[in-house]
DNA sequence: TACATTTGTAACATATTTTATTACAGTATG
DNA sequence: CATACTGTAATAAAATATGTTACAAATGTA
């Protein structure tokens, strides 16, 4: 399973696009996502540590964005989200005396690089406002 | 979370690659990836059900390729564990009411298959071969 | 000032997915 | 016929993701 960080993250993204002048609430937010707002506010608490958007506390407070939407890219959005694309690992570490054991991670890790790269460079073609547009 | 699926198959095939002639037991399989025997059968009847392996039971079974290395692609092995590269989906079903929440997945869909595009021209380049000649 | 509303965050609970284990019937080998 | 395998089901444990509750702190407003 994979978590859906990036997917909760650009819908919230998203609608504060598409509000620029507002400072929208984690309940309000939450309401378009039907997700629980305190997971919203999480999200929303890694946006703020990259200096993405802006919250204000207390009555009418909310978040908004605080950056150009044309400027952000999904690249930048996806890497915030701590993701990074692969097929995974297995879970154990594997038998270094067996001639594959010992260097297979080292070689997904380097095919999900490259793939990471493909898919980066994908990625930084797509603004905010490019995907906010869509809607 | 991403399952391990695809790293425990291509694992396997590697060893079996590596071991054109053997019969190769789960047990041993399982050894060089320090994992439960039970899995590597399990992963071993996926790729059976797509002819990629042909296994023996009884006393000195086990399980060899049954294709050719160098025509058997990453694309084919990945598109084998039911895996697909996106970003993830939010669990809940968001809220139609919203211009956003009403069209969130089926965008992020379209984004997912783009790069699942790219992906997958990348993995179909790599065969098997290819991948085991590393070790 | 007092109240209502909202963020920020911690602590805890539940649900889901992944991985591991146990068990045993069935099959081939020698 | 004993041994060493596969195949598969059932169950358990571990890991991860999501949800809930609670409450301090901040801020607008009556």
């Amino acid at each position: 399973m994979l978590s859906g960080k990036f997917a909760i993250t650009i819908h919230i993204l998203t609608l504060l696009n598409k509000f620029p002048n507002d400072y929208l609430s984690s309940e309000y937010i939450a309401g378009s996502m039907n997700l629980n707002p305190v997971l919203v506010r999480k999200e929303i608490a890694n946006l703020k540590a990259h200096h993405i958007v802006e919250s204000k506390e207390g009555k009418n407070g909310g978040t908004k964005l605080s950056v150009d939407a044309a400027k952000l890219t999904l690249k930048e959005i996806f890497e915030m989200t701590f993701e990074t694309i692969g097929l995974g690992y297995a879970k154990n570490q594997p038998n270094p005396d067996c001639p594959v054991g010992k260097k297979i991670n080292q070689n997904l890790d380097a095919l999900y690089k490259e793939m990471n790269q493909k898919v980066n460079a994908q990625l930084e073609k797509i603004s905010l406002e490019d995907f906010s547009n869509q809607f």
